[in-house]
DNA sequence: CTGTTAGCGCATTCAC
DNA sequence: GTGAATGCGCTAACAG
């Protein structure tokens, strides 16, 4: 193991004094041409990056970090995002975050617009960002720029803006391997539907929609796309539901897979297991309470997962780093596993989520 | 945010010095009841824990670490595990360690042994033991016991030794897991393989014994223990391997999933690939550059990994975690994910593993 | 037994 | 422009 190299060594070698080296290391200027080209030189033989955890306790600094994204719940997908936060904050206890939430209604775009208001009021250090709406995001971003406050996204990117990085994951993909899995999950001749679930204000999610493309795809190019029924459901009547959802079926009875592309999978596992019917492959997104009550007793057949909680985790490291290091880099996307969670490795998948 | 609390803020609500806390903190000893008391009054209401790095930099110690594991090749399982180790060490740089890696050839239990001597010999600070021969494990775990040396395991647990934490997969769950995805991945009346890798001088691995159980438990109970074939192939001899399989599947049409318990199902991947068998479905374990190919040109249906990366992360960092908060907890067992690989989620599984 | 203090790697202020 | 000096949270040696 080298050891590891310090402040001290780089300015011995460059035949300055450690303050030097430190108008260098955070171009604070004032540096002669001369010792300016001798410590770059050394810098970069060296590879040295000094200590981040060391800085923390000698900069007396505070970061002021605001996170908006729509409401946490326990147990849900934002709520495991909030987790990965509050767990990268403890890991860098060490280093001062004033982190304050701006939770907004993800179905009340005059809830999002009034908290990037109050974010840009409050005029923060960094900003972690879980988008919704494209415009209201979009605007933010720009003014974000303008003061050159950094920040990045998790779960969804929107184009036009300039994270310091970003971290989501493919839908597309999500959608094809969807597609793949009820396929493989279900007899030979099977037909599927994708279920939509419907919610006044929702404006389709980009999310979904392009899970939705994904999924259409995977069986375009397998020749089946005639195979895929489509119809929809409300979110806020069950009994509605419920009698949309069972004349569905009864008017399609080769149906053996349901796909649904968001976390909503649970409300249709309620209707299966009320009606007994077993023979019918469900597959939802996100690892929530309600679906994973599905997987344990069969009504869902599997959940595709895109590690909220590391997002959320990464997301804030990402930001440390870039507070602390300062260095402006082009933007760095991210793209999260897909999990793939069945009733046989559900158990192991609650505790882990670091790195 | 609660602002972080430091030694200065105990030591001023404990009406003491910072000397004394930091005794008490690091039980040196020489505190009086009363001091105690009060210290472990006030520790208890704060929570307080001393900052890991901070602390780090004031301790001018090194800690010597030793990892043995098998033998470490860039991207196969045990090379994974170091880059998981890697990773936290970098992570760490901060903490001064020296770490020594102590190879063995897993299939020679003399190189083991002679391993194990070397890292008695050097007497480190604390060992990750990445385990393969039980009793020669438990020689060491034995001696390091009594030296009162920390270790922790990865992939997998001796019994009879009392590790600081384990790393590990539930075996018998990805066995399970390997039964379910290859039964729903097959047509209704499919039968199935469970192949065994033999090679000289190889006892056979409790994780691949224990896999092998719960893939059977499986089938059994679902009362298809019937519908399982075994058989064997060399690792050594590809040619004789390929006669032996191709006449197996002859002799058994109606086999249409193959299972094999451990990392070996690129061979089998070769000789479906290499006699344009499409029909069968394969699943093998651990993301290895040769499986990664069979998943990508479709000759293997899908991998079970048990993310070796974090294992090795982990397992430094929980060790880092004894060495400076030095407390004696009991053996805390941690059960990695069994995450489900197939083509379209592949891609998104080669950057990510940290927390 | 206890408080004081120097020093760890780093950032910053302030004389020179 | 530059280096010396001080302080950050923490540890440990040292003087009382």
């Amino acid at each position: 193991m080298a050891k590891q190299i310090k402040i001290k060594d780089i300015a011995a070698m460059a035949g300055v004094s450690v303050g030097t080296v430190d108008r260098v290391l955070h171009n604070r200027g004032n540096v002669s041409e001369r010792s300016l080209k001798a410590i770059e030189q050394v810098l970069a033989e060296t590879g040295y990056k000094y200590n981040i955890h060391t800085s923390a306790i000698s900069l007396k600094k505070e970061y002021n970090i605001a996170i908006t994204t729509p409401i946490a719940v326990k147990g849900e997908y934002w709520g495991a995002v909030r987790d990965g936060i509050m767990h990268a904050i403890n890991e860098y206890s060490d280093i001062k975050l004033n982190c304050t939430f701006f939770f907004y209604n993800q179905f009340d775009i005059y809830s999002c617009r009034s908290s990037f208001e109050s974010i840009l009021e409050q005029s923060p250090d960094a900003v972690i960002i879980g988008p919704t709406f494209k415009s209201e995001t979009q605007r933010l971003c720009k003014e974000l720029d303008d003061k050159h406050i950094p920040y990045v996204f998790v779960d969804a990117v929107i184009e036009g803006t300039s994270p310091v990085s970003t971290y989501s994951t493919d839908q597309y993909a999500c959608g094809q391997l969807l597609g793949r899995m009820l396929d493989t999950f279900t007899p030979e001749d099977s037909e599927f539907a994708i279920m939509s679930s419907q919610r006044i204000g929702n404006e389709r999610s980009s999310n979904s929609l392009a899970r939705k493309k994904g999924f259409q795809d995977y069986f375009r190019s397998k020749g089946m796309q005639n195979r895929i029924h489509e119809t929809s459901f409300s979110v806020l009547d069950p009994a509605e539901s419920e009698r949309k959802v069972l004349s569905f079926l009864n008017e399609n009875p080769k149906i053996k897979g349901m796909a649904i592309m968001n976390s909503r999978g649970y409300i249709l596992a309620d209707i299966l297991r009320k009606n007994g019917i077993k023979e019918i492959c469900l597959i939802s997104f996100d690892l929530t309470q309600n679906n994973i009550k599905g997987i344990k007793d069969g009504t869902i057949g599997a959940i595709l997962c895109q590690r909220p909680e590391l997002q959320g985790f990464h997301a804030l490291k990402s930001l440390i780093r870039q507070l602390l290091y300062n260095q402006k880099e082009e933007t760095v996307n991210h793209t999260m596993p897909i999990d793939i969670i069945v009733r046989e490795n559900l158990p192991y998948y609650r505790e882990f989520f670091e790195m």
